[in-house]
DNA sequence: CTCTGGATAGAGCGTTCGTTCTAGATATCA
DNA sequence: TGATATCTAGAACGAACGCTCTATCCAGAG
C-alpha cells in the first residue's frame, strides 16, 4: 500500500475540516473519503473525532508553514518575501476553487469556548507561523520587537485576506494585502 | 412586550452563530435562548434555519458597522481613526470573554462551497465595512484607488487580528494590528 | 501448522438534528 | 358576540450524529 490507512485518514480529515469546519465534518464522512472504515478510524484514533481533528490540524499547520517557508526564502528583500507569501496563498486558493483556505481558522472559531485540544493546536499553529515570519524579518536586520509585532500583523492580515478572498471568490484581496504589507515592511529600513 | 418575539429570535441567533458558527448552532437552541418556541421560530422564518441565520448575520453586520462608524468618526487623523477601530474591537472582544468576534467569519467559512443566501449576506457585510473605511480615507484626502485598496487590507487585517485575539485570548494582536495599520495609513500623505 | 495481535468491517446504540404538523391561545374587527 | 388572522406551543418524524461493540481478516512468530 502506498499510503498507510492512518495517513489517508489524516489527509482526508485535514481537507474536510479545512473546507467544512470541525462541527460540519462527520467522522463517517472522513472514513468514506479516506477509503477507510469506521473501525479503522477508531482503531488509530481512540480519542474519537477530536483526536482526528487535532491530527488533521497539525497536518494543515505543517503544510501551511511549508508554503510560508518557501515564499519567505524565495526573495532577497523581506518586503518582496512577504508579498510572495500572499501571492503563493492566492495561487493555491484559486487552484482549489476557493475552498482550501487557512487550515485552522474555521476549527478555531467553532471551538472557542471549549478548552479543547483543538484550540491548543490552532494557537500553536498561529504562533509557529508568526515565528517563521519574525525570524525572516530578524534576518533582514529588523530589531527584535519590531520583527515580532510586524510578524503578528502580517499573519493576521494574511489570515483575514484569505477569508475575504474565499468569500469574494477572488484573489484580489490577497494580492492587495500583499502589496500593502510590502509597503509596511519597507517602512522599517 | 418590550422586545418582540421576532427580535429576540434574531438577537439570540446572532449571538449564537457568532460564537458557535452556523452548523454548530441548533434551531432549538436558538428558540430556547430567545425564550421562544419552535413554532414561533418557524412562524417568523418559514425559510427555516438558513433564513434565521441570514437575519442574524445581517443584524451582526449592522452592529459591527456601528462600531466601525463610531470609531472612524471619533478621530481627526485617519491613521488614528483606524487604530481606534482596532482598539474598540479589542475592548468589545475582551468584554465578551473573547467569544463575540466577527459576526460573519465563522458562518462564511462553514458555508463556502454552498451558494447559499448566507454566503451572500457575509460578502455583503464585508463589502459594506470596506466601503465605510474607504469613504473615511477618501474624506481624509486619499486618492480613490489608494483608498479602496487600503480599506480592503484594513478590513482583512482587523478580521484576522480579531481571530488571532480570540484564539490567544489576548487583545494584543488587535492592538498590534492597529498600530501597524496606523503606520501604513500614515505613509499615504 | 497453530497462535496472536494489529487492522478492517459494519451493524446498532442512544441522542440530537431540522422540519412538519396539529392544536390551542390571543388579538382585531364586524 | 362570533369570525378571522396572528402567534404560541410542543409532540412526532426521518435522517444523521459520535461512538461502542462484535466479528473477521491476515501477516509473522513459534
Amino acid at each position: 500500500m502506498q499510503t498507510s490507512t492512518r495517513d489517508r485518514i489524516v489527509l482526508a480529515a485535514a481537507r474536510l475540516v479545512q473546507r467544512q469546519g470541525y462541527v460540519g465534518t462527520g467522522i463517517k464522512q472522513i472514513a468514506k473519503e479516506a477509503d477507510a472504515t469506521l473501525g479503522s478510524v477508531y482503531h488509530f484514533f481512540p480519542g474519537g473525532k477530536e483526536a482526528v481533528a487535532v491530527a488533521a490540524i497539525k497536518h494543515g499547520d505543517e503544510e501551511f508553514a511549508a508554503i510560508l517557508r518557501e515564499a519567505l526564502d524565495g526573495e532577497e528583500d523581506p518586503a518582496a518575501a512577504v508579498e510572495g507569501c500572499a501571492r503563493s496563498l492566492a495561487t493555491a486558493l484559486r487552484a482549489s476553487g476557493w475552498t482550501d483556505g487557512c487550515p485552522v481558522t474555521a476549527a478555531a472559531l467553532e471551538t472557542l469556548g471549549t478548552d479543547s485540544e483543538i484550540q491548543r493546536a490552532c494557537a500553536d499553529a498561529l504562533r509557529g507561523w508568526q515565528d517563521l515570519v519574525a525570524d525572516r524579518l530578524l534576518r533582514a536586520g529588523l530589531a527584535r520587537p519590531d520583527a515580532r509585532e510586524l510578524a503578528g500583523t502580517i499573519i493576521s492580515t494574511l489570515e483575514g485576506a484569505e477569508v475575504t478572498a474565499q468569500v469574494t471568490r477572488s484573489e484580489e484581496p490577497l494580492l492587495q494585502a500583499g502589496r500593502q504589507l510590502a509597503r509596511l515592511v519597507a517602512t522599517y529600513r
